[in-house]
DNA sequence: TTGAAAGCGGTACCAA
DNA sequence: TTGGTACCGCTTTCAA
């Protein structure tokens, strides 16, 4: 493991040049900056966060906003968020509103989870604190902070094409809540599926607010209408599951009879039986990515906002097929 | 915060020998090692995970033998360990199995979760071993290693009373699958309960292995029954959340005309309607206990087997009422 | 069985 | 804008 010693050697400068590059400390020239930078680059230096940790007095606490009721969204994120962290010796506080952020001392940075991430309070709080922050999947409605997300639309398009390939004509899709922005990039999506079909396929659209109970509700209503549609697209999984519930009361076989798909690929998704069929969104790769460009901040990365969008992925399960002729 | 420095004054040893103690070294004789640790507690003093990740050459390295099929469980799991392992500078290594196991060098411990906790080929090799590793929520079949859990059996009887004093006189039981110890716990927990009714309650039972779809097998075959019980307690949160699924379609109101109760505490049995009454564990109090367990063996604790049970919590929610009379 | 010196890989503080 | 020195809290190596 190369030391910042070996990288002052390799480009020429002191090691103490090199550890001020690393921390983003602006008393740099740029040409000495990207001198160090690429001699770092070029012999695979990475900072050591226990030497790091061990002689700074600078925070490693990173605040995770985040107060989703979806527990296992949650806990998804919070594994991400750990597992991102504890490799690059950051310190997870977890943050669940404005009162948690405003009581929380000496913070290094900040990722922001929906709802809160798209929270006007919050993001005013976040841009007077001039902490570096992440928000994840959200929407680019401020120019402050940086960005990670899926581009959920273009994702909610590809699972009801998916849907109208499988020979679905007549497809209800529940929404999510409206205070989330992807709730209404799923429906844009879902609705950019059906207008390409110029007319061949006929939508029907039932409120939800992402909770099974609302899920429910929604897939009875689509269920008892009189043309009741072939293929039943949840805005999350919780939803779709659900879904199974109505079908199995009414004694609709899944996927023979009704096809369900959701969104998210949470555990409920493969807890259920059968299996559905959903969209992965790597929360996973999303913290990570937050970490990373949360670390680089930290670091002196001063170029403007990120927006960086990561690849999602239809997960085909057992909940969808064919619809009967 | 102190340090050994600070620790060696106040025990009138050398700052060499607080760290030989702390690391369980056994070149130090007993007398003074008690005399260092009593001082370390009379200030307060613990060791700095970043100086030691620093200087140590030592591993860091803990690994998670995980392999529950139960993606809430292990999320669950996965998330203690993660929080336990980063304030104490530990890194985290999933290993699902045996192999995983075998291919993983310079490991500095090890915490198995069920059903590796109790798979004989890996006890086998973690006694081969001489790593210090700790069984969560497994019997104590083997001498070796440390054990922490819960009590299945009494919590398994609490329920079970609990559902007895809300009226109910017939109860049907799903069980969880045969290779878990954790299931015939439980089971025996629910027959404690009916037996020292004496007679007043009636009990059916009916197999599932912990999955959805054996759930709804078994509700819907102990709901099918001529005398069908007032109330089901299956053995886990996701096989409880598929009898919500029978009842429905049964078009048995849940609680008014059948309770069902579930175990787990896990996201599932707060995500469905209605919310699902169940068991706390406190997984994460369990992994918590685990690494302390673990970084105490790896700095020199060698007092027998520790066998810690933790306390548990019926969790009431809106899924078990009176019964119907 | 115990202790002294050296140093892990960085950052803080001050000087140039 | 850059460099030098001290030193963070602990472990390692070697000596006593």
């Amino acid at each position: 493991m190369p030391t910042i010693i070996d990288v002052a050697r390799e480009a020429g400068v002191s090691f103490k040049t090199v550890s001020r590059v690393f921390n983003g400390e602006d008393t740099v020239r740029p040409v000495t900056r990207e001198k160090v930078r690429e001699a770092a680059r070029r012999i695979g230096y990475s900072v050591n966060p226990a030497a790091r940790a061990l002689r700074s007095k600078a925070s490693r606490k990173i605040g995770l906003l985040l107060n989703n009721p979806s527990l296992s969204y949650s806990e998804t994120v919070q594994i991400g968020a750990l597992l991102a962290m504890q490799s690059e010796g950051y310190q997870l506080v977890m943050l669940d509103g404005l009162t948690a952020f405003h009581a929380e001392e000496g913070l290094a940075g900040v990722v922001a989870c929906p709802p809160l991430a798209n929270d006007p309070d919050i993001l005013d709080a976040l841009g007077e604190s001039h902490l570096p922050f992440v928000r994840v999947g959200a929407e680019r409605v401020s120019q402050i902070g940086d960005k990670v997300g899926i581009d959920d639309r273009a994702a909610a398009r590809e699972m009801t094409d998916y849907l109208i390939k499988l020979g679905h004509r007549r497809i209800g899709f529940i929404e999510g809540a409206a205070i989330y922005d992807v709730s209404r990039r799923r429906l844009a999506g879902f609705n950019d599926a059906i207008h390409r079909s110029s007319g061949a396929v006929q939508s029907i659209t039932a409120s939800g607010d992402f909770s099974y109970a609302s899920g429910l509700l929604a897939a009875e209503d689509l269920l008892s209408k009189d043309n009741r549609p072939t293929a039943i697209f949840a805005a999350n999984d919780e939803m779709a599951s659900a879904c199974l519930a109505a079908a199995y009361k009414m004694n609709l076989r899944v996927p023979d009879e009704l096809s369900v798909v959701g969104f998210d690929d949470s555990p409920v998704s493969r807890a259920v039986y059968p299996a559905i069929t959903t969209v992965r969104q790597g929360v996973r790769d999303l913290l990570s990515a937050s970490v990373d460009i949360l670390s680089g901040r930290m670091s002196g990365d001063t170029r403007p906002a990120h927006d960086i969008i990561h690849a999602h992925e239809v997960i085909v399960r057992d909940s969808a097929g064919p619809p009967p002729e």
